[in-house]
DNA sequence: CGTGTGTGTTTAATTTAATGAACAGTTGAA
DNA sequence: TTCAACTGTTCATTAAATTAAACACACACG
C-alpha cells in the first residue's frame, strides 16, 4: 500500500490544504499526516477514514483510483492524443478513459464573464478544449490561463471557476458526465 | 468502520476457513483476526490488505460493498421478486441489481452429471433458477440441494460445483456477467 | 535587522495494533 | 470416558501507530 500516502498528498494539494489544516479537519495530528504521506507508517482504517471524510472521498473511491487521483489536470495543445482517422481529426484529452463516460458540449464566453466559484455540486467529471480566445480556470488550488488548443480534465467536486479576463470572446468544446445536470 | 470486521467474517465463512487458517494465509496471527472481526481494533491498511489478498478481494471491491458481501446466496421459490406483467411472469432473483449486468442462459443436467469443482476462473457473478428436477450445488463452504422454483446468486470467484445426484434430468435457467466466457 | 506566522519534518512519550501463548469449549474417534 | 485436534477467545508482551512538542526552514512585515 505504497500509493496510499501519495494519493492523500495529491488530494490535499488539490484542495490547497496544509498538513496542519487537513489534520485539524480530520481530528488527528499533523505529524501523522506527514508520516502517512511519506509512507513511513500504515494508518489504521479508522484513521484513514477520518482523513478521507475530511477530503470528501469515500473509501471505495479512494481505492478504486479514479480521475480524482490523476496528477495531470492541464494539457498543452501538443499533449492531446490524436485518435481521428480518414481525414477527420479527433484529439483526445487524457490517456485512458475506461470507466469514464462523457457528454460533449460547446461553450462561448463573452469578455469579462465569470462563472464564480462552483462548489460540490454533483459527482461528475468535466473536460474541455479551448477553441478560440483565452480563459482563466481555477481548479482547487491551481489556476491557469488557457489559450486555443489547450485543455482541462478534473473531478467536478473540486471547487472550480471560469473567467474570461480578455477582450475577445472565448470558445470552448467541453464535456461532463452524462447522467444528470 | 464498524462493518469491516463483519465483512471479513462473511468472506472467511464463505470460503469455509477458520480464523487460524485465514491468519496463516495472510501472514498474521489468529488473535488479530478475532479482534478485527469483533471490531475490537481497527487494523492498519497494511494488515487489512494482507487479509484481503489472501481472500482474493481487492481493497476497492471490499469497500464498494458488492455482491460478494450479500448474506443471501440461496432463495426459496417464494423469495423471488415478481417483475412480470401482461400475463407474462418474470420472477427476479435478488433484490436490487444496480451495478450488476447479467446474461441469461438455459441449462440441462443429465442424471449423475457433475461439473467438478470450479475454481477462481474469471471475475463474474452467477445466478440461476431450477426449472425441473433437482441439483446439488456447493458454493464456498455451503452445500444445498435445490428443486424446481429454487434459485442461487453468488460471485464466480467462490469455488462452486453442480451435481445432479437424482435419476431425472435437471433444467436450470441461469445467468452470468456478459463481458467474456 | 528582528519578529511573527506559515510550511513540512523530527523526536520522545503515549496509546493502540499486533503478537505469542495460554485458555475454555466442541467434535469425533479410540 | 479419554485423547487428540479443532474451534474462537483472553491476556501479557512486543511492535507500531499516534500524539504532543520541539525543530528547521521559508516568506512577509515593521
Amino acid at each position: 500500500m505504497r500509493e496510499v500516502g501519495h494519493r492523500i498528498k495529491v488530494l490535499r494539494k488539490r484542495l490547497g490544504l496544509s498538513q496542519r489544516e487537513l489534520a485539524r479537519r480530520a481530528g488527528i495530528t499533523n505529524a501523522s499526516i506527514s508520516l502517512i504521506e511519506r509512507s513511513q507508517m500504515s494508518p489504521s482504517v479508522a484513521s484513514l477514514k477520518k482523513v478521507l471524510d475530511s477530503l470528501g472521498v469515500s473509501m471505495s473511491e479512494f481505492f478504486s483510483g479514479r480521475a480524482l487521483f490523476d496528477d495531470k489536470i492541464f494539457f498543452t495543445a501538443d499533449e492531446l492524443t490524436e485518435i481521428g482517422e480518414n481525414g477527420v481529426s479527433f484529439r483526445q484529452v487524457g490517456q485512458d478513459l475506461d470507466g469514464r463516460a462523457l457528454q460533449v458540449l460547446h461553450e462561448f464566453y463573452r469578455p469579462g464573464s465569470d462563472t464564480g466559484e462552483q462548489l460540490y455540486t454533483h459527482t461528475a467529471e468535466e473536460s474541455g478544449v479551448v477553441v478560440r480566445g483565452r480563459i482563466e480556470i481555477t481548479v482547487g488550488a491551481e489556476t491557469r490561463e488557457l489559450g486555443p488548443g489547450d485543455a482541462y480534465y478534473f473531478d467536478s467536486r473540486l471547487p472550480h471557476r471560469f473567467r474570461n479576463r480578455g477582450d475577445e470572446e472565448c470558445e470552448i468544446v467541453s464535456a461532463c458526465t452524462p447522467p444528470t445536470f
